[in-house]
RNA sequence: GGAGAGAUGGCCGAGUAGGUCGAAGGCGCUCGCCUGCUAAGCGAGUAUACUGGGAAACCGGUAUCGAGGGUUCGAAUCCCUCUCUCUCCGCCA
């Protein structure tokens, strides 16, 4: 959510910066509505003062048969207020949908772009895989290794769901755990394990709701949405709190599996592993000082890129442009891992930040010092890493030309010592 | 699933035959005084949001005692619905 303070007052600069995400996205109700409720807020109140005013007034008096005519005028006076609230009311929820709608605005060095073909590359590392044999994609080589097994999963579930087996299991589960390990011990978050259906106050908080219901999972009694991500359940951690400045930055991580509907993606990625209705992601979240923000998201970006430079795998950091940053994100960094078998980058892990965005609607404050008001926090996330995606990247990257995967070194203690996979 | 109890400010906790209650008191915190140091003591202050005025400091209005609705001139106090917490019973990983 927007500073409706800030747009009242910069009303063109914010629709030329909403602009550059493309689309039309207008304001002109905003001023229509922020106006009417302005008015009717004034009508409403002065007759409650008066209401006030005459009440106390009644109330001092012993014998009521004295101020009779003021008790019947006070009752017109109510039923003119009640008129005014409902109306207001209307407009509120018309204005706060708005609000609810209209996206972040893309921080000054995200680059002004219509599409992610005008996404910028930031820095690359690691050097591509030589193979001698044409790769193969990683659900041939799950299948052959008997590790990945999507047509029972379809049996049992249905499309875009996968069964991990023996050593993709395992495997799978060392990664979750080498990530949680590395980020906890090496980059200070607090490990988390949230509750993996939220209601609709906290995925209202994070900017999933209203727009994009159609993306999630939702139960219907009682009304929970299955998370599409941990952002949500641990954003919301600290929803309509007022946080120490000493606290301050809060970094957490937490594994979740994640669940989402991917309406509207049918033809995309139908094979194999990267776009399914769930998966496991570890995430991390960070409450900043506003100060902070932008520094905190090159750190972040930076624990995400740790993952990868210790397993060994080929990526790239993309810098999204404004026409391609999610709702939320005033700024983005992908990260994309090289998949040898499609011979280009995909994405592994998103690092966002909200500003204050997030912070305004789910309420997450903090004070400068002990006397001053409470300010908004800023909010980062990202993934560190998709969990299903880094499989992938090493099934493809570290295919063998018999078929086996060399498990990269760093994973081995978490399998047991096992160094490749086979038949 | 059944029976009962509860939800008040940063925390604890008063307040139900409706009226001067944004709300006693205590703790905590902030500032000042006092004290050789510490502890204790004394005094003052200490919610949030929206909104009007002002360059600002600040001043005014409205709302908020879990949430929403109702009764009333007037509700923390009465009525209804919902949510959450706790206790006991049942069931269960």
């Amino acid at each position: 959510m927007l500073d409706t303070k800030f747009i009242r007052d910069n009303l063109d600069q914010a629709e030329a910066a909403l602009a550059t995400r493309g689309g039309n996205i207008s304001l002109s109700g905003f001023r229509e509505l922020d106006i009417k409720r302005r008015s009717l807020l004034t009508e409403s109140e002065t007759l409650k003062a008066l209401k006030n005013s005459a009440s106390e007034e009644i109330a001092k008096v012993k014998d009521k048969s004295t101020v009779k005519d003021k008790i019947a005028e006070m009752k017109e006076v109510s039923a003119k207020i009640k008129g005014f609230d409902d109306e207001l009311k209307t407009v509120d929820e018309e204005f706060s949908i708005l609000l609810m709608t209209i996206p972040n605005l893309p921080h000054p060095t995200t680059p002004v772009g219509k599409s992610e073909d005008e996404n910028v590359v930031v820095r690359s590392w690691g050097s591509l895989p030589k193979m001698a044999f044409e790769p193969k994609p990683h659900w041939d080589l799950a299948e052959d290794l008997d590790i990945l097994d999507f047509e029972r999963a379809a049996k049992i579930t249905g499309a875009r769901f996968c069964l991990s087996k023996g050593a993709g299991a395992r495997l799978e589960r060392a990664l979750i755990s080498f990530m949680l390990d590395l980020h906890t011990t090496q980059h200070g978050y607090t490990e988390v394990l949230p509750p993996f259906m939220v209601n609709r106050a906290s995925m209202t908080g994070t900017g999933q709701l209203p727009k994009f219901e159609e993306d999630l999972f939702r139960l219907v009694d009682p009304e929970y949405f299955l998370i599409p991500t941990a952002e949500v359940p641990v954003t919301n951690i600290h929803r309509d709190e007022i946080l120490k400045k000493t606290d301050l930055p809060i970094s957490y991580t937490a594994h979740t599996p994640c669940f989402r509907r991917e309406a509207g993606s049918y033809g995309k990625d139908t094979r194999g592993l990267i776009r399914q209705h769930q998966f496991n992601k570890v995430e991390l979240v960070k409450f900043v000082h506003p100060d902070e923000s932008q520094a905190e998201l090159e750190k972040l970006t930076g624990h995400a890129e740790k993952v990868l430079q210790l397993l060994e795998l080929p990526y790239r950091v993309m810098a999204l442009c404004s026409g391609d940053i999610g709702f939320s994100a005033c700024k983005t960094y992908d990260l994309e891992v090289w998949l040898p078998s499609q011979n280009t980058y995909r994405e592994i892990s998103s690092c966002s930040s909200f500003g204050d965005f997030q912070a305004r609607r789910a309420g997450i404050r903090f004070r400068e010092d002990e006397k001053s008001k409470p300010e908004f926090v800023h909010t980062l996330n990202g993934s560190g890493l998709a969990v299903g995606r880094t499989l992938v990247a090493i099934l493809e990257n570290c295919q063998q030309a018999d078929g086996s995967i060399v498990i990269p070194a760093v994973l081995r203690p978490y399998m047991g010592g096992m160094e490749k996979i086979t038949k």
